[in-house]
DNA sequence: CTGTTAGCGCATTCAA
DNA sequence: TTGAATGCGCTAACAG
């Protein structure tokens, strides 16, 4: 009934077995030089093609990834996809893309969509669930990587029961150069914009941000440190607000990422402070708009291109090599001092 | 072997048939009430998932779509992509995403491999293959939405034989507004930035503009037209500079994306030509940061997330009744006067 | 209402 | 070097 053309088909009209053809195809066995030239030729006029499905309940291994991350419109992923489906593409794998919003709940029910497709690796950019629970809910087996800053916060962490690769920025290296920059400036009335209080990469920044304050000794006001409700512009809008609205504000804002940083150079508008000279900015990304914005951002670089090659490269590597030792990447971030602060 | 459970030690554990237990929990056939609480239980106590690649391969559906674009880090498509999984998502799909580039060779390879692998459907944006070249290499079965901007330039297009639905935007609306604009203050050198020569959607813009010229009477010089070697600020900012050192150049330009125009803002910027009273820019798609450069950009709306809503609609609509009468739905485009003209 | 049989399309045993 | 048989995990058809 099948319109497609099945190896049954290609290997009655090339008059061999299905088997033979599958090894001529394949090249899993030796077949006869002339037979697999046949079993080519007719597999070629008749324009067949494997079924995936059926080779990967066969095989075990479906030849898919998933790639799983907060909101793939947020500007910061975009980059990251690309990258890593450049890099798993070359190797015949194709992507799964899931939005999870930072949600545990729709983590929890992709991790589990993605378990029963019976992918071969995952790529994870959490927001909310614990890499513990990521692997509880994903099976012991199936081989995961974890996108996140806060790797590095707690190095190779529980690598050998969690039996993941990680794959992070060091936050810290380019948070420690934005408050060493302002501090050289002369400014040390610092806040600090954090994302929701219970998600995951702005915490780690917010570490960050109060390790290198205590470094460089300068004394952080707790009423400069606000949490965003989301990694938004407008969220970061609402709470440069509340920080601008103090009786005595910071006089400078180092924010969880590049969007509350643009939502903070909007608040600053609204209170007619002007940039950097009232109020100096510093974001966290880098994304594509920062250094198209008036004025352009000052920020820390967040190398997404390379992110999305280092997970594909360590899930790649563990598929290949599945007892290697799991590691953790560090790629370096660095303040890129730009009209902003 | 495997460490998965599977349905047949679901079915052991109840006291059931593999059958009866598939038709408890799918619901596919009356079974009885005890039995189905049964069996219920036993698969929670299991933590039971289908294996979906099996069930794909028996029921002939995988509620897989694959979503094919150029690039989905032009900022353009992330926004596309979010609406199309959250429509998707809510019916139970998932998606594939995939990357050609606008390459006619790569569109074919993935057009390809999304069909060895079953995908019930394909939302495609093309940039280079013709829709009925695209159904070739897809086969007659397989549902696909068209994604493009042209699908309006020839409306229901060969749908018959080419069994496809078509989403895409009246480009001509913002278009036409876009030189009635001009007109009105006065402008009447107008130029255009095209994409590449061959390219698909840049082309039906072109069109659109041509018509528009001559709809308000204009005379259109052919020096004015220019292409951008891609859609990207880049190859904008190159086709400006040629458009630009021109002996008489135009006194405002239209462009087939917002990345060109934010090219053709960095080049007037290069020339020392002030926006908009020297040189007036009007892009095309309206993306995130076209809101946020200096000066803001007045631009087209595009409106991505309706797109993507009406790829997935669509799509979903044709998967449940595969003979209802194609369409194509056009998405009025409009114009959004900010600061660069 | 439930169990048995069969097969989706392929790749891997085994045997020849 | 090749073919026949088997089963990946699931569900539809057919019996009972």
């Amino acid at each position: 009934m099948s319109l497609e053309v099945g190896l049954k088909a290609v290997a009655l009209r090339a008059g061999v077995s299905p088997a033979t053809a599958s090894n001529a195809l394949s090249g899993a066995r030796h077949v006869a030089e002339a037979t697999r030239q046949r079993v080519f030729d007719v597999a070629e006029a008749m324009n067949y093609h494997p079924n995936l499905v059926a080779r990967g309940l066969r095989r075990q291994e479906t030849r898919t990834i998933a790639l799983l991350v907060a909101d793939i419109a947020n500007p910061y992923y975009p980059a990251v996809a690309r990258a890593v489906h450049d890099r798993v593409d070359a190797q015949g794998y194709v992507s799964f893309i899931g939005n999870t919003d930072g949600d545990p709940d729709a983590e929890v029910r992709v991790l589990q969509e993605m378990r029963s497709r019976s992918v071969d690796g995952v790529i994870m950019g959490t927001m909310a669930l614990s890499p513990e629970r990521i692997r509880s809910v994903l099976g012991p087996i199936i081989p995961l990587v974890l996108l996140t800053g806060e790797a590095i916060a707690s190095p190779g962490h529980g690598a050998r029961t969690l039996r993941a690769d990680e794959v992070g920025t060091d936050d810290a290296i380019g948070i420690g150069e934005g408050v060493a920059y302002l501090q050289s400036k002369g400014i040390g009335e610092i806040g600090f914009i954090s994302g929701p209080a219970d998600s995951i990469p702005g915490g780690g920044r917010l570490e960050c941000f109060r390790a290198a304050m205590a470094t460089a000794d300068i004394a952080l006001d707790d009423k400069w440190v606000e949490h965003a409700s989301g990694y938004t512009l407008e969220a970061g809008l609402d709470a440069a607000e509340r920080l601008l609205s103090l009786p005595n504000r910071p006089k400078a804002i180092m924010c969880a990422n590049d969007l509350i940083a643009l939502g903070v150079l909007e608040a600053a508008r609204d209170h007619d402070l002007h940039v950097p000279t009232d109020l100096a900015v510093i974001g966290f990304d880098d994304i594509p708009t920062s250094k198209l914005v008036n004025p352009r951002l000052t920020t820390i670089i967040n190398p997404a291109t390379l992110v999305g090659y280092a997970c594909a490269d360590a899930l790649m590597r563990r598929l290949e090599h599945p007892d290697s030792p799991f590691g953790h990447v560090a790629l370096p971030t660095h303040l890129v001092v730009r009209a902003s602060a």
